[in-house]
DNA sequence: AAAAGTATTTTTGTATCCACTTATCCAATC
DNA sequence: GATTGGATAAGTGGATACAAAAATACTTTT
């Protein structure tokens, strides 16, 4: 398989970055449930540092929207409401679709054959653990995005897929059905072999867009502890 | 005028937050230029504080890519190399693309007055200095954005916005050209009357990515200090 | 017994301090 | 004269200390 995809593996180099990647993982294994409070002297005392680095790596989080964080009044597991949550469903839509029109250049039948592996992987990682396959389905949406070439628009999609994974690995975890999962992706591959960049962008809009009304029933109705409490 | 776009004048709760709004408003009018380094004692010394929440303003900035952090390394004003120029105009054609088709059923007679007024406050902005035309430009743009009332999709534009800022005013500076501007921002309105969502969307589109060559002599070739130096 | 006010504890925000890394400058060497 | 090596200065990251704010528990009052 080329590595057109890969995510970093180096040592922290710091102790904030290690702070922050301690925290992301155990959001996205879903330690920490939404609304709950972060208390930051606790991390500090699991990792193994002081507070700072762990307040430090806090305001990133914030700003990628994991967590919120209020004066006085310290920091929470981010939550959507229904609003927005489709928000962010409109936003990952634009901005995938973009990723795949602007990647087909670069796609041949090496990358076609790459994503098909990957699909079966993550069918796989379903058998076992939601968060599994959580994490394999958003390792398939970055290898499309990465062969866009732009670090910006990865990063930034990303972001988006960390904030909605909670609700996918709940969904995942009570319908159980990787079935019309594998179907789903399968149309995006296919859209990608047929070369049309604004049509495979319209199909990844679509297969987006789509999925937001599944998650819609695991989310608080709206306008309440979006911001924690 | 409707209020419907208005930046929240509050006075700041917490040291960070006014060293934030401090450093983000001297890169808005120019006062650090791109790959200066921003030393936060010094900084800190100037609003009367100490180092430590001038760092995690930093941070902030930083994921928001106003300027960039290494370790050990500090805090440099972030540059785009014109790849990452063009790819902010590309992630921001899709999103204020999307911005418009939201908004559209929120656009009535009375919106498109306001914009007609922003559009005049913005050329007579222009008559003085290019800071000011960026500000009513962004200003412009913005209250488009705000009709979709998406919150985190408004917040991200004008992230984006905040990056290329710097190369528009040097750009405004160099040509001084209100003219086409104008003409251009009037296509946007009128695309806007016409109640066509998805046409708006696509007019909204072109008039952002045709705005990325213009820039595009301002900025460094590639590959060079787009992390400091 | 409920409500309001008060005291106590917890937690947050900021400043200061120390260790370590990086940058700068100067001299010695080729 | 240019380059390398090392001393010195500057700056960064992180820990601790302290003050202010919020949350909590506990009265007191009605």
């Amino acid at each position: 398989m080329s590595a057109a995809f890969s995510v970093e593996p180096r040592a922290p180099a710091t102790a904030e970055e290690e702070a922050y990647r301690h925290i992301q993982r155990a959001l996205r294994v879903g330690r920490y449930k939404s609304g709950e409070r972060l208390i930051p002297e606790d991390i500090a005392a699991e990792i193994g540092m002081s507070r700072m680095p762990v307040r430090e790596a806090f305001r990133r989080l914030a700003s990628e929207g994991l967590v919120v964080l209020r004066p006085n009044r310290g920091c929470v597991v981010a939550g959507l409401t229904l609003d927005e949550l489709n928000e962010t469903f409109e936003m990952r839509s634009v901005l995938e679709g973009l990723a795949v029109r602007l990647a087909m250049p670069n796609i041949g039948e090496d990358e076609i054959d790459d994503l098909e592996r990957l699909l079966d992987r993550m069918e796989r990682a379903g058998q076992s653990s939601s968060s599994d396959w959580v994490i394999r389905h958003q390792e398939f949406h970055g290898s499309i995005c990465s062969l866009s070439q732009r670090p910006k628009l990865i990063h930034q999609i990303s972001a988006l897929h960390a904030v909605v994974e909670p609700y996918m690995r709940i969904w995942f975890d009570d319908v159980d059905k990787p079935l019309s999962a594998r179907e789903e992706h399968a149309t995006v591959i296919s859209a990608l072999r047929s070369g049309d960049a604004r049509h495979a962008e319209r199909v990844m809009q679509d297969h987006i867009l789509g999925t937001a009304p599944l998650l819609a029933e695991f989310v608080t109705p709206n306008r309440t502890m979006n911001t924690g409490r």
